[in-house]
Formats: structure tokens, sequence, C-alpha cells
DNA sequence: AATATTTTGTGTAGAAATTACACAAAACAC
DNA sequence: GTGTTTTGTGTAATTTCTACACAAAATATT
């Protein structure tokens, strides 16, 4: 038993971890093993250790659950309404986190883990469904920052599947060419040998690859990347 | 005394208060007068009670430390590594509150809360020094979606006064031209009858205010505003 | 093998926005 | 009334943005 003086509340951290399927954002959820909401979809999260911060709780959490291991995971908002758990009073702190699908699919071992297609979410457990609009809600504000690209595609790419993760993202749809070139001249993309295939038939497209230097500057220099 | 099967953190919040007089930014800062940290200065905050959410903690808070009510409040980060406070584990929820100095100074009811000019901060208690570097980092974001003006300045502003708030927060200088040109262009502000003397001589400036109902629009639409 | 389908690659002209820049007039301080 | 400070105003050159269509390359289909 440990005790207070005063009430604590329980602290936790739930992570909104995003994947791009080539078409669709996908979100990793859970399912729940024990009640409350027993059997229903949630985001991976826990309870922080005394001996641990809370952002390696985040990353503790996710690979328990999970098994996955996210480079890119950022603190994004903290939600602390007083209900938002029956069982006692908890703070959760929301983890923003981007992976590289191809690098994961069958790495989480956890069986219940699975990658959900943003636009056809289960009903989630607690305020989860709340906390994942404020993930898309914030991944768009970064979006105009970052060049978050770098971490949802793979390492070679085509253009046309970088336009269509800025589609995803934002709900909007580009112009290709007037695209194409605003991301060339931004020289944030370097051409790689060989062309890629889409799958579905016609011609294969040209390869870029992020290139890291350049995104570092950038970075450094308070950069804006807008469409 | 209130008892736990498992440890538990503390919570509090954290204000990080701007105010803009007119030719910097200035931060609301409160004097401890308990230890730890006794006799340094600090920023205004508490723990949360069981019976209220974060969000409104933090304005309760602020109030009993400094008399203060903000209009503009929101959280930004969440600090939660391990050592911060000495006395327990305490995870602490900083928010960003900006106000219209014109409107509060007196208004402190609080006598050691005042107001520090952010390039001659004094030295903090706990990690706060680092918690004001995020919140400034934070603002500059925010800058560019919001217009920020509208909280910082009094109701009745000219446009050197605008141009001088954001050359403040971003730590640039606009050409004073274009700069009026493209905050007329937004319709962001309507002019008011009357002039506005800057108190060292010279010509005083058409006054503006800014206009409710179409910041409101821009908010709603996910505006930019940009220099 | 031929044909159909899909996707890439490419250019330009008009509109809009951005930048750089200087001097006269108004008000106030002294 | 003289000097000082600050406002008010315009334009030309550059750059960026937008809208838009057709031929060529590769794959899928038959």
């Amino acid at each position: 038993m440990y005790c207070y003086e005063y009430p604590h509340a329980a602290v936790t951290t739930d992570c909104v971890v995003f994947g791009f399927d080539g078409w669709r954002l996908r979100v990793l959820l859970v399912e729940r093993g024990i009640e409350p909401f027993k059997g229903w979809h949630a985001l991976p999260g826990g309870f922080v250790r005394m001996e641990e911060s809370v952002d390696d709780c985040a990353r503790r959490e996710l690979r328990e659950e999970t098994g996955l291991t996210v480079e890119w995971l950022r603190q994004f908002h903290t939600f602390g309404s007083v209900g938002r758990d029956p069982r006692e009073r908890v703070i959760t702190v929301a983890y923003l986190g981007l992976v590289k699908l191809a690098n994961v699919t069958g790495g989480d071992d956890a069986a219940s883990a699975a990658w959900h297609a943003m636009d056809e979410l289960p009903r989630l457990a607690f305020d989860h469904s709340e906390i994942v609009a404020a993930a898309v809600a914030s991944m768009r504000q970064d979006i105009h920052f970052h060049p978050i690209g770098f971490d949802l595609l793979p390492r070679e790419f085509t253009l046309a599947q970088l336009q269509r993760l800025y589609e995803a993202v934002l709900g909007v749809e580009f112009d290709r060419r007037n695209f194409d070139r605003k991301i060339l001249k931004l020289g944030l993309v370097t051409p790689v040998d060989g062309r890629l295939s889409r799958g579905q038939g016609g011609r294969p497209a040209a390869v870029y690859r992020f290139d890291e230097a350049r995104y570092r500057e950038f970075k450094q220099a308070g950069f804006r990347l807008e469409f």
C-alpha cells in the first residue's frame, strides 16, 4: 500500500500510432482483456511507473502491448477531465507516433494489436475516440512544419505516394504537376536509381528518398512545408 | 490519509502567462513562500484536486496565486521527468496564457506576483526555465495559425503596435509598409475613429480593432497568418 | 501478339503575391 | 518656430501560384 496526505490521481500514457498503407491512414489499436471495457478496442497505453519518465512510459507500454518500437513519438495533449475512467481519477498523457508500416506488419507480436483504417474505426473504450480525433488535428498542424512523410513512407517512394499521403492527412486533393514541382523545389528529396510500379498496371514512376541532412537543416531553421 | 495499491505521482499545473508591454513580452511570475526553492521565482501553479479537471485547476491556481483571470489559456505540454521535484514524483501539465496587460496591471492582488520581461528573467525554481522556453516555442508555432495579437493587445491599437508584437514574438523585423498591407488585406482588423499617439512625439497613427466575427470565421477554417 | 488500360512525364500563360525601396506631411517636444 | 519623430503612401521587378491537356511508357487482358 502507498499512502499520501492528499488524494492522488493516477497517471497513464496512451499512444495514437499512425501508419500509412499507401492509400489511407491507419491507427494501431489493441483489444482490452480486462474490465472496464473488456473486449472493446482501445489505444495502447498504461500506468506511469515511479522510476520512469512519462515519455519512457509511453514507449514501454507501446512495446509491451503491441511489440512495436516507434522512432517518431511525441506528446500532443494531456486529457484530465474528471470522469474519464470509471475506476479512479486517471489523467492520461497522449502521444502521437508515426511508423513506416512496411517495416512493422507482422512485427507486432501482441495478437490483439491491429491496424485499423482511420475511416472505419470501431467504437473505442474510455474517451479514446476523442483522443484519436485530437491526434489527427495535431498531425494536421504538424504537417505544415515537419516533413512527416519521412516517417510514414518507406525509405524509397514515388512522388505519387507522397502526394497520396498528404491528401489522406489533410483531406484535400492536389494537382499532380504542381505538387511534384513544389516538392522538388524544396530539395528535401533526392532521386534514386530505379523505378517503382504501382501494381495496378501503368508506367512505373521515378523513385526518391528523403535527404536526411537537408531535413535536419530545415527542422532547425523552423521551416514551413505547406500546400 | 489516502492509500493506493500502486504508487501514484502527484499532478500539478503551471501557467506561463504572457503579456505585451508595447515593446517586449512579459511573463507573470510569483515568489515562492515555502520550501523547496523558498524565495525563488516560479510559475504560478499547484496541485490538481480530485473534483476538478486539469484545465480547471490551471485557472483556479492562477486566480489564487495572482488574482488573474485569463481568457486565453491552453495546455501546451506536460513535463514528466523523474527528478523534477525534490519532494515527490510530480508531473506537471503546463499552460500557456495570454492577457491584455493594460487590463490587469494593478489587478493582481497577490503581492508576490509580478511581470518580468522575457529577456531579463531571474533564475527560476524547479525546471520552470525549461517550461518557459517551451512556452515561447509553442507560441511561435501558434502565431502562424492564430491571430494572437487579439489577446495581447488592448481593444484598440495601431498597426505599429501589432507589428512590434509580431517582431517581439518571432524575433525578426518587418517592413512597415508590407506588414500593413498584409494585415489589412486579411480583413481581420477594422479602422476605428480617432488616432493614437505614441508618447515619444511624432504623428499619431490610425487606430484599429480586431473584427471578432471575422476572427472566428478564420479560426474555424484553419486559417494561416504568416510572415 | 495485339489491344486496352493505367499511370507517368512534361510546359506555359495568366493571375496573384512578395519584395525592396524613399519622401512628404503631420504632430509633438523643446 | 524649429527640430525630431512617426505616419502615410505607390510602384516596378520578381517570384510564386494556379489551372490545365496530351503523348509516351509500361502493364494487364484477351
